[in-house]
DNA sequence: CATGAATGAGGTTTCATTCAT
DNA sequence: AATGAATGAAACCTCATTCAT
């Protein structure tokens, strides 16, 4: 099972410029995506100016206009680089279960944000202050819906979820999963376990409701790959 | 018991200017916000100008600034008149319950939510966008602490949750049952009852964890007056 | 002599609007430059607002305007008063004085000058960093010129200075008396007496050498009064 | 001995924003202060406004800004050339004495004086009705104050001075000179000789009331240069 | 390609003054 | 006469974006 978003356009493609090949530009564009982030993380959504992030970056304004075709594409591209650090993130968490239920998963899903949130601050920020045009908020939408139903598929294949539960369930539970950990951060409570297990427990709670027995008892990640031949991870 | 906040000072009312008696003032005062609620539905919170808002409300700037301090006081009055409405709704609908248990307490609260951000949807954008200035966002943390005391008092008081239960998690509980409507929103399923009972099912799910069986199997109304002398609604 | 400045037109009246009779009135104009005089200590000349003005003396705005037709009408009150004030000073000061030389006439005056600043230091302020419209500018150098001729009439029937000795030289030993005034207070040598005597030494060293001989050695003030018929106070 | 202010931060370089290095641009800063200049003598220094000094320029807003970080920066940039321009003028004339007393020192620096404004009218308005700023204030009475030591300093080494001397008597001394520059504008006395001549007479006849027998009668410059290592003029 | 000066629309806010009540 | 809400010109300043070099 697929977690990434491969299927949907990556969002900073529809709107960079020029694809950086040359090892310089590349280390440009990561030193841009750097000072953004920076300056989001110290001072908000509303501190993401042009000329704050070319200044942090010490590349001149100039240059950053031939990366990024306007502020949004920066703000696109830190969402597009959130969203696939997730992905990943949640991917490679799954593709180490050995035992697959329902709370199983849901485990490695929160613990997998708040790694994610904890790493890149910047993206807390980003994610849930975010202040973004139509088009981002369209991508993350199609984004999200993406990927409940990638679950959705596979968690019903996989025999853990009852077959009459409907894509939305799992979109409520991906937003859940991931509002408890702003949550976490808006209390300053990141780094308090007790956030994580309630995080944990109410989400599972919610899916469990929808569960099969197989999906409480959990399934072998050996069993599961002879009945769900495509990849866990990956394409 | 009180829902309301009357205990963390009125946001509005540190900033307003000039406390509009006449009636036509009053009027005027209610279009700049109806203005502002508008802006703010179609544009986000970053198109909360001044002139947009004066603009719209048909109002000279000037004007504006005589009722409000500056941009920030507007917001912030918008949020007020939220809380406050989100509160007295909540404290309305619980006055109502012929019985109190844990389910049935959040059942009224997240109704009482979805049917005020859907009376006013600016307060959606607001609520979830606008944790702009330092204020305001020190005020809405308050107004949440001071919310999920008062419940916490209250339900242990009234023997419907275990009294080692911590106040973070009624914290939890509240935000869970709000965001659930701004997920309702964001995926346009306002309409849709399933998100309410999604969100009802999860959050009373959530709780019923730390609830007595009390708590489980509720109180009746008179019988929690004898025990409970503080007034159930208002003061 | 007089040193008043009666032929003048007082510049205050020129804009006044009414000229308050009733009590109420006459209390209220005073309120309102008193209020006037504040703002302009605290807060410089720009300070120096309708609204601050008005507020701090708890007056209408609108009342204000009955007595003032605008804002430079606030400035010319305070002017006036100031230029009236200092003259009555010195020419109380000059009064009082036993003999009359060069060197004791400008003792009076530099003290009068200083005591009148000590009293109301919302005039060092108005008087020297005046942002000031064409009509008060030219009120007072209107009335410094007057106040020179008066003194150069009465120097020179009085045998103090030389016949020859034009008039402007006595509209500069006026100034340098004030400006020696201000000096000492931006440098905050206002308590400082040294700062006086050389304000004294220097106008009165300045004027000597247009003096007469009974210029420097003085003229009793009985004496005087025989020669010089007009009064030399009042009118 | 050296007039010059380099030991007292310049004050444009606090606040302006790029170097011009471009010759374009330093042809538009010129630009921009000429214009204000221009706005300031035809009105004060409070018709010094960004918006008035960038369209006499014919400098876009934004253009300005570029430049000079805010209103005041322009102001300081005037008020710093003025004070450069005329510690030159000083230093320059100074250096060209064939002898040093007490009056041809003075003679030299009021003449400077009245060279300066008059070449540059706008300096007149302000350094008399501009010291705005807390910082430009505190800038000016550092500036000022150094002149005095310097001088002092020099006289006294010179001997020219009395050594009990205090620094204070320069400073007024200063003061002096350049107030019956502003006397001299102020009553249009500008071309007149006279005022240049009582300033002189004043300012010289104050401090031969400190000199010694050879500040009277002047020291050839040959002769102070023994005596005095440390060049005349420059640094 | 790289640069960064130039641009000006547009944002926030103040304030003298008027005029309906 | 007394009031103070209403007005809007005008002040300051920022910032995304372009384009000549």
């Amino acid at each position: 099972m697929s977690a990434s978003s491969r299927q949907v356009t990556p969002l900073a493609e529809t709107s960079a410029r020029r694809t950086p090949v040359q090892r310089r530009s590349r280390e440009r564009v990561q030193r841009i995506l750097l000072a953004a982030e920076h300056v989001v993380v110290v001072g908000g959504v509303d501190a993401l100016t042009t000329r704050a992030v070319a200044h942090r970056a010490r590349v001149p304004i100039g240059t950053l206009y031939q990366y990024f075709a306007d502020r949004d594409a920066i703000i696109a591209a830190l969402i597009d680089r959130h969203v696939s650090a997730m992905d990943e993130r949640i991917a490679g968490a799954l593709a180490k279960l050995p035992r697959y239920s329902v709370r199983s998963i849901v485990e490695s899903t929160v613990a997998a944000y708040r790694e994610g949130y904890r790493e890149r601050p910047s993206d807390v920020v980003l994610w849930f202050q975010g202040r973004v045009n139509a088009e981002i908020a369209t991508f993350v939408r199609e984004r999200d819906d993406l990927l409940a139903r990638q679950f959705h598929t596979f968690a019903i294949a996989a025999g853990l979820l009852d077959p009459s539960t409907e894509p939305f369930v799992l979109s409520l539970a991906f937003e859940l999963a991931d509002r408890f950990m702003e949550v976490a951060y808006r209390h300053d409570l990141d780094g308090d376990d007790r956030i994580v297990s309630e995080g944990i427990e109410t989400v599972a709670g919610h899916l469990e409701r929808y569960a099969t027995a197989a999906g409480i008892a959990g399934i072998d990640a050996t069993e599961l790959a002879s009945r769900w031949e495509a990849p866990v991870v990956g394409e």
